[in-house]
DNA sequence: TCAATTCTGTCGGCTGGCCGACATAGGCTA
DNA sequence: TAGCCTATGTCGGCCAGCCGACAGAATTGA
């Protein structure tokens, strides 16, 4: 399978540090346990933390003033998250809620900026999942306004099983996060009827089973087809 | 007026870097000219140079299949781009084309790197921009999902107005960037005549006017009015 | 083990806005 | 000054998909 659009491995930053690195700034972090569904921070909350994953699963998402929510990325173990309006001073934007049980780390804004300014490695790695995530965005915003519901729910399958699937024997893939249907249409700008009529068409076309709540993609399945490699020429002005 | 969602001022790189930086910058930087319409890079092409732009403007997009312009940002002098592929390695995937002739440094992409390594302040500058730009597509992938057209088209001027806007002595703004409504449209997901309807509508009641393409917003208006300052609750789950 | 709650699946009505289509105005070029 | 090209303005038909509604399945909690 090709790399559908969107989907950035690499994303665990805390990996990719040196262990050197990686001791400086756990020195500089304080642990904190959040149950699902609690916030980590909310907009209009000052920014006054960066956070790092160590378990657990968490989304961040802007919500709308009747309480819709566009959810814009998942962060895994070992990602980096919270600093986009550290970086930038002013409050937060968007929502930080744990999808389930979570340990995390976090470190003081302040402390976090010396403590780049000491490792350039490091600044380097946070360009780098800044850079990540603005390519996803902006593919997210692509498929928005080009792609119809049904080809969006594919190529958030793609993304998904791309990031965190599991390939088995056979060239399947397998994905095993818990989705509602709900949150799917949240990730993708739809609705939970539209998503769930989306799935069943795929499972009705055959590229796809559902078996108690994981997702099982066939291998020969061309999901998320919007390929990136052949654009066509720019149009003529 | 109060600062709209998505406006990120102080997105002039170039000047923000201390003259030494800057200097040391320079003497990496091949310099290229050019015309309106011209691309510098585009979807496809390995991602070899980051640039910074010394005057003019440019707009960095995707194409959809079908041609389809989706406008994600432009670049005004003092501006660095064409570094998030650039930092995460593998090809563009979007096009970087002049609105106007154009003056730019390009710099190579290790040899930036390298840069950044031995200038600290610099990458975190670096980080400032790329997180100010993931703000920006977060709150525009927002609108998209929550906001009819008019209100996106709104909140389009409200956004420039902050950034590029000139404040009249009376307290209304100009804005005398030279945009088409196709180009508008490109920027918010939308149509040329429904982006025709909603200046005409907006006109009609009164907040802006338009005269020798100069949109000229009046004081009293608050476009844009998707506030970030109260969200509601988190709903309950 | 049995509520209570949350998810999935399906249906129809309603509509925002996309997509032609066409007319006019304005800006460049010669 | 005429001619060309691009941008603006307006209209109506059409449809993807949102929304409300309801039934059944699956989970959760006590």
């Amino acid at each position: 399978m090709q790399p559908p659009p969107g989907s950035e491995p690499l994303s665990d930053f805390m990996a990719r540090l040196s262990t050197a690195d990686r001791d400086d700034l756990r020195r500089l972090a304080a642990t904190r346990r959040v149950a699902r569904g609690e916030l980590i921070f909310k907009a209009g909350s000052a920014g006054d933390n960066v956070y790092f994953l160590e378990s657990g699963r968490i989304k961040i998402y802007h919500l709308s003033p009747t309480g819709k929510e566009i959810l814009l990325w998942f962060c895994f173990s070992g990602e980096i998250f919270g600093l986009a309006e550290v970086c930038h001073g002013g409050g937060r934007e968007v929502y930080a809620e744990a999808c389930e049980t979570t340990q995390l780390l976090a470190v003081r804004q302040e402390n976090f900026k010396t403590f780049l300014e000491g490792h350039p490695a490091a600044a380097l790695l946070v360009n780098d999942v800044l850079a990540g995530r603005l390519r996803n965005l902006g593919n997210l915003i692509k498929s928005l306004v080009v792609s119809d519901v049904d080809e969006r729910v594919a190529q958030l399958l793609a993304r998904l099983a791309a990031t965190y699937g599991h390939k088995m024997p056979n060239g399947d893939v397998v994905l095993d996060i818990r989705l509602t249907h709900q949150e799917m249409a949240n990730m993708i700008g739809s609705t939970r009827q539209s998503v769930t009529s989306a799935l069943s068409a795929l499972r009705r076309s055959g590229v796809l089973n559902v078996q108690n709540h994981q997702i099982l993609i066939h291998h020969s399945a061309v999901l998320g087809s919007t390929s990136v490699v052949t654009p066509p020429a720019p149009v003529a002005r």
